[in-house]
DNA sequence: GTTCTAGAAC
DNA sequence: GTTCTAGAAC
């Protein structure tokens, strides 16, 4: 069988990952945590629904309950992942992996994998969507709208640090930065 | 999403 | 010469 068919295509490796137990950190009857494959800060986790979600843009208010349960589920998470660091939760507007997936990311961007222009725009521009806003909108509007457009150049953008905004001209320089801050974590004494 | 690597940028 | 980015992957 070719690796290109649908089930083995990289993009459905979450799915295949969901259903691995070595890969499993928590579960439930309604979601599955799992670690990114290649995690961009010291802690990144990724919460699974194991029912099938629409994309952000496709969302309804039929869907608050699962998007709520996440987050709450994530934060719990996090907590017991690290009491220190600052995290963000959230869903990437442009997502490449197939299956709803939100981010459980810790604000260090301290990671070796973290290689490339699109993979720090990805988490510091709004095509990371915080969950608490995307819940919000959606609880307001109805829908959660998303610019394709204006995101994918974004994506392309300067580099700007996450925390005082100075750009850089590029990722190692950005990266030299950041690990200076210490305002990372979520109490700057 | 990653790997690989050509050639642009420095 | 080295660093860094960006596009193909059959």
């Amino acid at each position: 069988m070719s690796s290109s068919t649908t089930s083995g295509h990289w993009s459905q490796a979450l799915t295949a990952a969901m259903s691995d137990p070595q890969q499993i950190l928590d579960s439930d009857d309604q979601i599955v945590i799992i670690k990114d494959k290649y995690p961009k800060a010291l802690y990144h986790f990724l919460v699974l629904p194991r029912r099938k979600m629409p994309n952000l843009r496709n969302m309804t208010k039929n869907d608050l309950d699962l998007l709520k349960y996440m987050h709450n589920k994530g934060e719990a998470f996090a907590n017991r992942a690290n009491k220190e660091l600052k995290f963000r939760f959230g869903y990437h507007a442009i997502p490449s992996m197939s299956h709803l997936h939100m981010h459980i990311i810790s604000q260090d961007f301290n990671s070796l994998c973290l290689k490339t222009v699109k993979h720090w725009n990805s988490f510091n521009t709004k095509n990371f969507v915080d969950s608490a806003d995307l819940i919000k909108e959606i609880e307001t509007k109805g829908r959660f709208e998303i610019d394709q457009e204006e995101i994918s150049l974004l994506l392309k953008k300067d580099l700007s640090c996450h925390v005082c905004k100075q750009s850089f001209s590029t990722l190692p320089k950005l990266k030299d930065h950041i690990v200076l801050h210490d305002v990372t974590r979520r109490e700057n004494k």
